[in-house]
DNA sequence: CTTTAAAGCTTAAACGTTTAAACAAAAAGG
DNA sequence: CCTTTTTGTTTAAACGTTTAAGCTTTAAAG
């Protein structure tokens, strides 16, 4: 019981031709009108041989790989971990497996990871698309692979994508901080050109404006991605009193982290000394002495409705780009209070 | 330049036969002898038409498909997203891609994927197996399909695997707790019969004898997967007074996650009221108001490893099977005081 | 009876590769 | 000059499917 059973073997074995048993095994029996017994026959040698249908010979036949390439940043980030399952699941459902790749937001990972994938013949991508990745996504188009953006999204560029509404949720985060009676709320977030990065700032921004404060390069903690020594010692400056700053938004789950472990480290209490308003989930979102608000994005739904719309465009209804934008939760717990 | 390019393409369009643009495009041009002019002018060809080798087809021919397949019990949970990013690492390195899927601990999904990937070719598994998965795990064994254990195997299960000593790893925390002075060291567990919950309940167990304490039921909470209420009350009911524990060992990452935001709830402190030994990483350990103690297992060399040890079995060197167990670092901080 | 239709099955080509074997032409050896 | 070797290339089969087209045999229709 070694080797692997085809088409062939079942054939032989029934005294047919391998057309029948594909047919019957495929249950396209009763169109091709097959003889009730030998479908009978066919279908309990199948079973008896233990026949698994081999993906890859039907694949090359097919043109369709009943696969979809999924590029994140790092699988090993729970955010996108979240999302790979919920992808995982809802592409199950529909019959289709998923390949994983991490970019590290790097541009030579992110081209090698799709051509890779295409070389697999992978029917899709989902992608959450690194900085200046904007080239290899306009090749895909060119080539007509189909792909779903997903967490980022390029203004200039028509593809089908699935995000939150960012500036909303920096709006409102921003909003519920200053209503509360901060004055000097603060800003962190990475430093890049992507779309999303714009949108939380604007958000963050648009509410420092409606409530009448002005813009303040003093407020504003940009860091590079991937330079934790850098983001220590610009936060660490964003802290010190003489800047006066009562309160932080900060705009992904890394950085929402890393900065709390320095405002432990430097014995800030939250809120008393400091309001926190993260962004993402974080289990440790709950265990902290305080209550940390944070912007809670639908990652389930995300994620499925990246699925479906591949989908939809892997069935030819490519009807045109589906850009999706949905709302987030605001958690407002006791870190954001004055 | 929508239409997928094919070695017959090419051949077409330098005029030769496909045989002659394979053998120069899989560098065996020089064992095969074709001239180097010929040789120049079908790469520069290839490159021109951008051709992308089909990877399907080369897996239909080779039956091998350069992919292995990561059978894990949830993508989402991090301990699981850090093995499968060290993982995808490892196999790119070698040419290979990954295929992951989440069974939930769950007997039907588990067997599910592995059909799938069979039908997908994959070369091999890495697999954290679920409780009764070991029929599975003997069906592959017949089958020939190499599999690697990680985290978790069955002692009477001839297979290679790369686990954690996980007997030691409770023993030293439990040591330790006693060491500390901490007399009622209390031990959450998940109630199954997994060999690595076996050894860690062992573990816990030999060090509460050679201290010369007793066993004691009392100080067991040994909970259903999957069953969060179940949890509560039985975590809970472990708390009371009554019972006098001053000491938790967890023996899991999401029990110690769970048991700690009961802790915050019924405003338990640690560690003076009651000390606290946690398993695996979470950013929660960092940021909860008392620095949590833990057992990191060393999951990049997990991954790393159980990838190198497929790998070699992909390529005959079959040996036998190969058996790892990795030690386990012991992170002892301010939540195991007395 | 003959013709037509239906039922039940097989043949063969195709998907994009790889690779052993065969072949032709040119070069070398005698 | 003929034979052998070398060089450079092509042919064709194979991997495991799918599926249009063709082929028998039997049944129905006239």
């Amino acid at each position: 019981m070694s080797k692997k059973i085809s088409l062939k073997d079942i054939a032989e074995a029934v005294g047919v031709s391998t057309a029948l048993v594909s047919y019957v095994l495929n249950d396209k029996d009763e169109q091709t009108r097959v003889n009730k017994d030998t479908a009978k026959r066919i279908r309990e040698m199948a079973k008896e041989m233990n026949y698994q249908p081999n993906q890859i010979a039907k694949s090359l036949k097919s043109g369709k790989s009943q696969a979809i390439g999924l590029l994140v940043a790092d699988i090993s980030n729970p955010f996108f971990g979240n999302l790979a399952r919920a992808i995982e699941d809802e592409a199950k459902k529909h019959g289709y497996s998923v390949l994983f790749g991490s970019s590290d937001e790097n541009l030579e990972n992110s081209q090698r990871l799709i051509d890779t994938f295409i070389n697999r013949q992978i029917d899709g991508f989902i992608i959450a698309p690194a900085e200046g990745t904007a080239s290899q996504l306009e090749y895909l188009k060119k080539a007509n692979i189909p792909f779903v953006l997903i967490d980022r999204y390029f203004k200039d560029l028509e593809t089908s994508y699935v995000v939150i509404d960012n500036f909303n949720a920096t709006y409102q985060a921003t909003q519920l901080l200053l209503n509360q009676g901060h004055t000097k709320v603060a800003y962190v977030c990475y430093k890049n050109q992507l779309q999303h990065t714009e949108d939380r700032y604007s958000g963050y921004l648009q509410a420092l404006l409606d409530h009448g404060n002005a813009e303040d390069s003093n407020l504003i903690c940009e860091v590079e991605f991937n330079n934790a020594a850098y983001f220590r010692e610009q936060f660490i400056e964003l802290l010190q009193p003489d800047r006066g700053v009562d309160a932080i938004l900060f705009s992904t789950n890394t950085l929402s982290i890393m900065g709390l472990k320095i405002i432990n480290e430097l014995n800030i209490t939250v809120p008393d000394d400091l309001a926190v308003f993260c962004f993402d989930e974080s289990e440790a979102y709950d265990l902290f002495y305080c209550p940390i608000s944070y912007v809670k994005q639908p990652l389930s739904m995300i994620g499925k409705e990246a699925v479906k719309i591949l989908l939809e465009q892997l069935r030819g209804k490519a009807s045109s780009e589906q850009k999706v934008m949905l709302d987030v939760e605001i958690v407002a717990r006791k870190s954001c209070q004055k």
